[in-house]
DNA sequence: CTTTATTTCGCAACACTGTTGCAAATATAG
DNA sequence: CTATATTTGCAACAGTGTTGCGAAATAAAG
């Protein structure tokens, strides 16, 4: 009998927990380009966009919208079980194209009344402190 | 002679000046796809592309990227020529989806030592001040 | 264990945003 | 007018992200 999955392919149905795992253990943020670039040839591109999806929704990950309006991915540190919208800033190296999540950066802005916040996102570009000035 | 150029399509050369003309009167930050919903048919997708590049490059309107990663464009109100980064807080309503410039809400934040700022992107989504909550 | 239901997955196909190369059209300078 | 520079349209492409659907894997129920 034809086995449609070969060698190449295997499945195994934990691509959330790879994906987490993956953006866990990355100290910045990651897109789906590079899960990808990880994970090689073994899950299909869908497969990571919506296992990113699940871990948004389930509050385990948040996304950032980079400043070239790809999204990067980020574990949630600081963010208690809440996870109320995330009130820190990201920082986006122009020189190393890395995106950190600056946790303790806490920014602080007085909206006029009438607006409502749902979700924040304070990105700033520039050269991290990695990275030649 | 053939007509390359008919009716529909009158090239006049102007694209930037209509684009700057329409962001400059909006209320509201304006993308791509505004524009040419406006523009209809008169111009071609690129070359509005082109025209928002230019205006971007010369100062005159900057560049809001959205929480969804897709570009909206507001006339500079509050920066001089000297057109440094856009210290102020874009706000996205997820009700009726427009984009407004905060231009008196100035976030402050401290960045750690060894970070240098070119660009600031502060988009808070939520519910704005026209739409019930 | 066997059957059923739920979840995850791969594939194809699509929509949208944005970019690039090139040639024609227009505007500007001399 | 002629030469040069800018703007434009078209075609083609790249990248990101989404949707439908059927198959496979896992979990749950009997």
């Amino acid at each position: 009998m034809l086995q449609k999955n070969n060698m190449n392919k295997p499945r195994k149905n934990n691509t959330k927990a790879v994906v987490e795992k993956m953006i866990r253990e990355s100290e910045v943020a990651v897109s789906h380009s590079d899960i990808m670039a990880e994970l090689g040839k073994t899950r299909n591109r869908v497969t990571i966009y919506r296992a990113l999806d699940r871990l948004v929704e389930e509050g385990v990950i948040h996304r950032i919208v980079n400043i070239d309006g790809v999204s990067k991915f980020a574990a949630c540190q600081t963010c208690g079980d809440k996870h109320h919208y995330h009130n820190h800033i990201h920082f986006s190296c122009t020189e190393c194209n890395e995106v950190t999540c600056l946790d303790d950066v806490e920014p602080s802005f007085n909206l006029p009344s009438g607006y409502s916040v749902n979700e924040v996102n304070f990105t700033i570009s520039g050269v991290c402190n990695k990275c030649p000035q």
